[in-house]
DNA sequence: GTAGAACATGGCAGCGCTGCCATCAGGACA
DNA sequence: TGTCCTGATGGCAGCGCTGCCATGTTCTAC
């Protein structure tokens, strides 16, 4: 099927560039064409045209055509912000991630961008780089889109952020973390339990001896309560961590690489590590095969989120794979709920990869 | 003019902050406040209050002063929606890629969107699922939003959105893909020299049984036009693809290491693999690796786009890197360009590592 | 054959803002 | 002292569409 409709495509692609130069010569102005003109044209009122376009009311069929006709004749192009203006709702939905650069977000927006166009609405986004002072700013920027919805990743937010989503008036959806209390409706899951589902799988293992390799916690919040439940959980064992090292840099692969050559050098005799998330876990499980180091006899590495490359390495990493996409699903499609408040917790899953 | 108009907003929102509680209570309407509301308030007349809160034309410092409380006393939310229709113009840019499973889309709308944020343009995306037909739906749902221009992935359209295109009087950036004529500016590189020089950098190093291991060409077609230049060049030192496998599924590091299992399986005595992208190089990197085959003696891998994982693994890959967040950024900045249509091409950088 | 419902249609007042024009107070200048 | 210019301000007509209401028109049931 895909070989098919690829073909048709590059046919249809290849017959609209000869074709496409003469078609709009006719049409007087390129996107000044309105909906007067399209009723003009189809020698009907205002209010049929719209209705006919809309799909909405009545009409007749012999009208619909002709409606539909000189709409296609002049290139009408409907323009939403006159009828957003008009219908006080805009069918935009906003959305905030704190990077794009970290797979993570990119996988949200995916799920809820998919739920979202199907639904009608377009997706507006904005990202903060992990700085709540900019998120305020983004808030206040996509609200005066009057957007129909807005999401966020997180439950922290500035105080004028946080009176702005609860003064707004339309559905807020923060997502990915449970670990607090949501203005309006929560989708996610527990990053402290994350955490603590790490280490308590580290210790069944009869590792003792676990480090923790990490990123900057002060702007990645959520890390920062994995970390946590991770070492409540290593506490109710009687254990602490053995020694870590944060990177004040933004998680990747060469953090991680590096952060773990750090921790090995300042910390003896550790025979685990728990990383902040893949791409830092991943960095370290690429030095120790640089190095030789046995995994997981030498060092068993553990991490979070489930990214494919984790899955995908000669020893599959040991991970939670978090429901990133679902959860911009399940966010996308509260944008259009009536329903009261809400916390949506969706389940991570422990994955016993080959690195513990 | 776009900072001073953001500084303006921003002492509005400061002062706002302090007010904020107890004001809210108050009004009517949470985001039912209009400029009317804080005119009124502030004693002042509607245009006076819109120059203040624009900083925009002249106007007293006591004028502004009060205006700016008033509205932070009301929790004024302006409505772009009423702007942008009276103003026939919004701060709107539309984002269209194929794609967001792979990082290099999200690189791209990272460069893009930073600076457009910085413009104080606002980007609402749309993804295609590497679909013209969807990307056709998705330009007519953009288009009807009146932003103040396109950026688009790629050059191949279908005749429709072609001509949608042409006359929406708007900028149209197309990006990524110089191989081919453009409607409006163009910004990217051309995978075609991309894919010859993989081909001659393979050769050169001496390698003569080359084959292929790529995704859906019919899907990606700049992909497919690196697949082009690299036989050109191949052909061109008298040689052909040794073999050849092409998932039909998106690429992925799970389909590289597949379809390298594969094409091992079939073609005899390779002594390299072109990949069509790092995801798939990567895969067939990790199936090296767990096969414990030799690299590059017994078979050398190159890719394409210079993700982070491909320099991060032990034995960095030979790739090319692809300046994604660079177009994004050039792309943005043209939106608000007013020269003639252009074609700007940036370099990519061909990187030799450790697999060739 | 006719009332009443159901369909079809057009007119028009806004939605909240911006852009243009008119107005008016002062100061510079001859 | 009168003229002109500049700065500061308000009034008001739309931007293009939707929602409501009014006006036919056709159909159905008795």
């Amino acid at each position: 099927m895909a070989d098919k409709d690829a073909l048709s495509m590059r046919d249809a692609a290849l017959a609209g560039r000869r074709a496409s130069a003469g078609a709009l010569a006719g049409a007087s102005s390129p996107a000044g064409v309105t909906l007067t003109d399209v009723a003009r044209e189809a020698g009907v009122g205002e209010s049929t045209a719209s209705r006919v376009l809309r799909s909405h009311g009545s009409f007749s069929s012999k009208t619909r055509a002709s409606v539909l006709e000189a709409a296609a004749r002049l290139g009408y192009v409907p323009n939403r912000i006159a009828g957003s203006l008009a219908s006080t709702g805009s069918k935009l939905v906003g959305i905030i991630v704190p990077s794009l650069a970290n797979i993570v977000f990119p996988d949200l927006l995916r799920g809820a961008n998919s739920v979202l166009g199907k639904a009608g609405f377009q997706s507006v986004i904005g990202v903060t780089d992990y700085d709540l002072e900019g998120e305020e700013a983004l808030i206040s920027s996509l609200l005066s889109w009057r957007p129909a919805g807005l999401l966020v990743a997180g439950l922290e937010h500035t105080p004028r952020a946080d009176a702005m989503l609860r003064g707004a008036g339309i559905r807020i959806i923060e997502m990915l973390d449970t670990d607090g209390t949501g203005i309006d409706m929560v989708v996610g899951f527990s990053n402290r339990e994350a955490g603590r589902a790490g280490a308590r799988h580290l210790i069944a293992r009869g590792y003792r001896r676990i480090g923790y390799v990490g990123h900057d916690l002060a702007l990645d919040l959520r890390a920062a309560k994995r970390f946590e439940g991770f070492r409540a959980a290593l506490a109710e064992a009687g254990l602490q961590v053995a020694g870590q090292v944060i990177a004040s840099v933004p998680s990747s692969i060469a953090a991680g690489r590096d952060a773990l050559a750090r921790i090995l050098g300042e910390t003896r005799d550790l025979d685990a590590v728990y990383f902040s998330n893949d791409d830092m876990a991943i960095g370290g499980y690429f030095l120790c095969l640089s190095r030789g180091i046995s995994i997981p006899d030498r060092l068993a590495l553990f991490g979070h989120n489930g990214l494919e490359v984790a899955r995908c390495v000669p020893q599959p990493l040991s991970t939670i794979r978090t429901p990133r996409v679902e959860v911009g699903e399940a966010s996308a499609r509260l944008i259009s709920s009536d329903g009261p408040p809400a916390v949506i917790t969706l389940d991570f899953e422990l994955i016993e990869g080959a690195t513990t």
